[in-house]
DNA sequence: ATAGTCGGATACAACGTTGTAGAGTGACGG
DNA sequence: CCGTCACTCTACAACGTTGTATCCGACTAT
């Protein structure tokens, strides 16, 4: 099987305490003593058993990182960027997919599999105001995304109402004047969606444009078919529009999609913002002017801050923190100036 | 901090092996004793130590899945699979990034790292066949994709050369006769590229249509850019055809753009197809034609497979297997009969 | 010369769990 | 009435690692 301390330890004529302490860089082992467990160590080709080293120490040296699913690209690329960071601070990361169901969202927050790692970034969808207490958790937990305010726990997240405010008045500033909202959902506040469409609101009211519900499409999830499907109910009511602001580029490709089959052109009839900065976002035809709201800052930032409060075991940092990552309008071929 | 057996055993006035057999379902417990206990472990949230637990038995539950990066379509909806796969079987999945990179895959494949899960699904892109020495590896394996033939580890893949062969057909049973392929790779002859330009070879060959060699796109990488600009050097050579093979979705995305940039109709002028299926052909302008290759039979068995080596520390399973999943034509609108 | 310090190493316990061996109890068959 | 057996439970060791206490020798300061 696999070699221990103590097959090292018994080649090199030492004690297992000396091997534990070359591996972990003690300074008091004579230069003669650790070449000689080096060597032993390779001849071997031993490897410190990990759950034996997690026992000892508490920590395992991996991170949970709980999302609704990575099919859709949003969380896909997210985690990515986390995988990264984790991966350049040596931490190695467990994925858990919740659906964004909020009884399995419940279940991943307590779950026994959890203390397999030292923490938890979780990236709710389906908890609401109403579960926040559930979020008092015993371990180090920062949150992405939304959909609580105020929790006991870090948070890491965008500017959603500046960003969609920023994507809106780019195109008001671009000359258009009717602009239609894809993706809303109803008397949301806290969500992504509400956040978004107050920043929106925000725009219009600053740039004298009156609110016009009949320009803004509804939809429950925020797939590309959504989109499609929202554009196309829009269009069939015979709404009239120059702009588009989809609340994610899924939803704006979507309807992009569903503009072009009705005969209209993207950018010259219609013009056309995203949010998020997807891959995709760049080869669509035309390509999608998108706002990137962030997401290697708050990877980076979510896995420090874990980071941090895993390190932290007598609560030096203090009370939860709120952070804002900095957004960024990517301007591309939908949103051409007038 | 957390409470462990002993706690447990105090409150329930047992021992602490009694409060393990309540927890193992070992069978002689009388019921009094073992709702006592049941009683104690609720009072105090009791949840066993997963660390400890793996020293014991060696046995983590988690499993590790190496791939080139999630921000690649394909591999995030193949990580979408495998960990619901591993799910229902009760594990939980960690995953590595390797960027498709010969030298980090090689890291993976001996990485510390892989000693916090019980196996490792791998899907290479980098690593050849000189590398193959290197699959050796003292844990159970399983590999996935195409770089690697006879190597000493369970293998789970798609039928490309079948599958390509009958994309091919397809196309030509819609009287397509000049069909471009974007994405070939230059004499590769075991990858996806290779075998999936094999099939098409098969598939003119079948046809009685001639090979030309003008009609072939090589890219280096199968991202969207690559597929439109490889289209694109093709049309600037004055090239004639009707029909394009994408080896992968994203190829073919990207050279549909690139079609439509350059006044041409799709599916009119030129008909489209792709190959893996991804949620995103469903929603392109016009939807892609495509290879359903059996992303979800390929990550199932693979976790089936890596969970039976597992299971299995006597060898009884014998040697490395191969296992081919099932693909299937997923018709849309970019190829229509002409 | 002696106490104190420092470098270099070791023995032992402990992290929390489960396998093994075995002890105690009662029921049952001969 | 005793041996056997099934049931119920316990004590102990072990998984492989690292922290603590400690020991020995050599060097420094007084």
């Amino acid at each position: 099987m696999a070699a221990t301390l103590h097959d090292v330890a018994r080649i090199a004529g030492v004690s297992i305490k000396t091997v534990s302490n070359v591996i972990n860089d003690y300074p008091h082992v004579k230069p003669d003593t650790r070449a000689r467990v080096q060597t032993a160590i390779e001849e071997l080709g031993y490897q410190p058993n990990l759950s034996a080293r997690s026992l000892r120490s508490g920590l395992t040296g991996a991170i949970t990182l709980a999302l609704p699913e990575l099919s859709l690209s949003y969380f896909a690329e997210l985690a990515d960027a986390v995988i990264r960071a984790a991966e350049r601070a040596g931490k190695v990361v467990l994925i858990e997919q919740t659906n964004g169901d909020r009884a399995r969202e419940l279940e991943v927050l307590t779950s026994p599999r959890l203390k397999m790692t030292d923490g938890l970034i979780f990236s709710p969808l389906g908890m609401g105001m109403d579960d926040v207490a559930r979020l008092e958790v015993p371990y180090p937990l920062v949150l992405l995304g939304e959909r609580i305010f105020d929790g006991p726990a870090d948070h890491v997240t965008m500017r959603n109402v500046e960003a969609a405010r920023a994507a809106t008045e780019f195109l008001i500033e671009r000359g258009r004047k009717r602009i239609v909202v894809i993706g809303a959902h109803e008397d949301e506040v806290i969500g992504s969606a509400g956040l978004r469409l107050r920043g929106y609101m925000q725009a219009l009211d600053a740039a004298g444009l009156e609110f016009d519900p009949a320009l803004i499409g509804y939809t429950t999830l925020w797939h590309r078919s959504n989109g499609a499907t929202s554009m196309r109910a829009l269009l069939a009511m015979g709404v009239e529009f120059d702009a588009v602001f989809g609340l994610n580029d899924t939803l704006a490709l979507g309807a992009m999609r569903a503009i072009q089959e009705a005969g209209l052109r993207v950018p010259d009839d219609v013009a056309v913002i995203g949010f998020d900065d997807l891959d995709e976002a760049q080869y669509s035809l035309p390509s999608l002017t998108t706002v990137n709201p962030g997401r290697d800052e708050i990877a980076e930032t979510a896995v420090a801050t874990l980071l941090q409060r895993i390190g932290d075991r007598d609560g030096a940092i203090g009370d939860a923190r709120q952070i804002l990552a900095r957004y960024e309008i990517v301007e591309r071929e939908s949103t051409p100036p007038l």
